[in-house]
DNA sequence: TTTTTTGTTGATTGACGAGTCAATAAACTT
DNA sequence: AAGTTTATTGACTCGTCAATCAACAAAAAA
């Protein structure tokens, strides 16, 4: 019993379910079947709105990067100093949501592709230019010239810890990352501090 | 015409091949057969030495990790102070060989694969171990009580600013990211810069 | 010399998986 | 009412691949 307008529906749960499947397998090798049940479909139908298992990737990482981006919007929203900002983003790079298991497989799995896959490379560097003009706006007040260097090198430093934390024993502590991260700031903001 | 000692000599084919095939592909989507072929011998052979795909790989991982601890050591056989000694982890950590496709490659799913193989797991707290242990023998003497903080937060900084090197457009820059490093370290020894 | 150990492969098995297609059905259009 | 578009699936094709095995070859041991 068919009903119209399915289409958005259908594709939301496949992302959805992609990016569920990627988390519990901890890598790419997951059959278009497996998301497809997961989404309550037919594998045929997430062929027939995807075309392939690539276009279904490409889709859950672009669907990961609007989540984290619009986690970034939220917190910034409440921020009005220039340190605030930063604090914010901070916190909103290392939030719980992003150590989740599904959002963890994502990213990495994410860095792998973006080795090969022309636009994983391109949504990659969307993602890093984003982070680094969020960044600048906060630094700039606060390092004048220096904030570019200091937003690259931040930037990196994020997602080191990221990494790191993600990939220890036990379970990931976002506060000590944001304090890493601050302390990186505050050794090169002396004259003022975060 | 079978001679007798072969074992090891396959076996460091099939973990060179392994690697290169890893490079080529971009994943660990490669086969046993691709790979024994590159080393130049049968796919049973393959199983015969390593008994299925993942030792393989661990083997592989093994191999990598074993030759950036050499470079280290090296480059640690000629620095006489501290400061010597975290220039010459930087200027290892980013030479052109971590640069090489086949590195990269091998690094990027390493990560992919800590996530759920223990064994990988293990590696990768080894290698990190490692890394925080040499860099703190230099930094104890320079930063004394902070070394440890500072040891931890460079560690996720050399992460950081290998995964941005490999992963950008164009080729990577070693010189950019030892220097990105050095000014993290500069900023928290003001007193005494590298 | 017979036996055992080591090296080696072609052929095979058994399973799985991506993508296609024909067919079915409901909903809109004319 | 007839035709078109959208939704949906089971069944199928074609290919791939990990792992196994039987068998062969040569060196070493007995």
């Amino acid at each position: 019993m068919p009903k119209l307008g399915m289409e958005p529906i259908r594709k939301a749960a496949l992302v959805k379910a992609t990016i569920v499947e990627i988390g519990r397998a901890g890598s790419l090798d997951v059959t278009v079947s497996q998301i497809a049940k997961r989404a309550g479909m037919s594998s045929a139908l997430a062929h027939h709105y995807f075309g392939g298992k690539e276009a279904l990737f490409i889709a859950a990482m672009r669907h990961v990067l609007s989540l984290y981006g619009a986690e970034v919007r939220g917190a910034l929203l409440g921020a009005a100093t220039p340190a605030a900002r930063i604090t914010a983003i901070l916190q909103a790079s290392f939030s719980a949501t992003n150590f989740r298991r599904e959002v963890v497989g994502a990213w990495l799995n994410f860095y792998v592709l973006a080795q090969t896959a022309p636009e994983a490379k391109r949504l990659l560097a969307i993602y890093q230019r984003r982070l680094r003009s969020n960044l600048l706006v906060g630094l700039r007040p606060l390092a004048g010239e220096r904030a570019r260097d200091l937003a690259d090198g931040l930037g990196a430093l994020i997602d080191g810890l990221y990494l790191r934390e993600v990939l220890k024993d036990g379970a990931p502590d976002g506060a000590a990352a944001v304090a890493c991260a601050r302390a990186y700031l505050n050794a090169h903001l002396k004259e003022c501090p975060l």
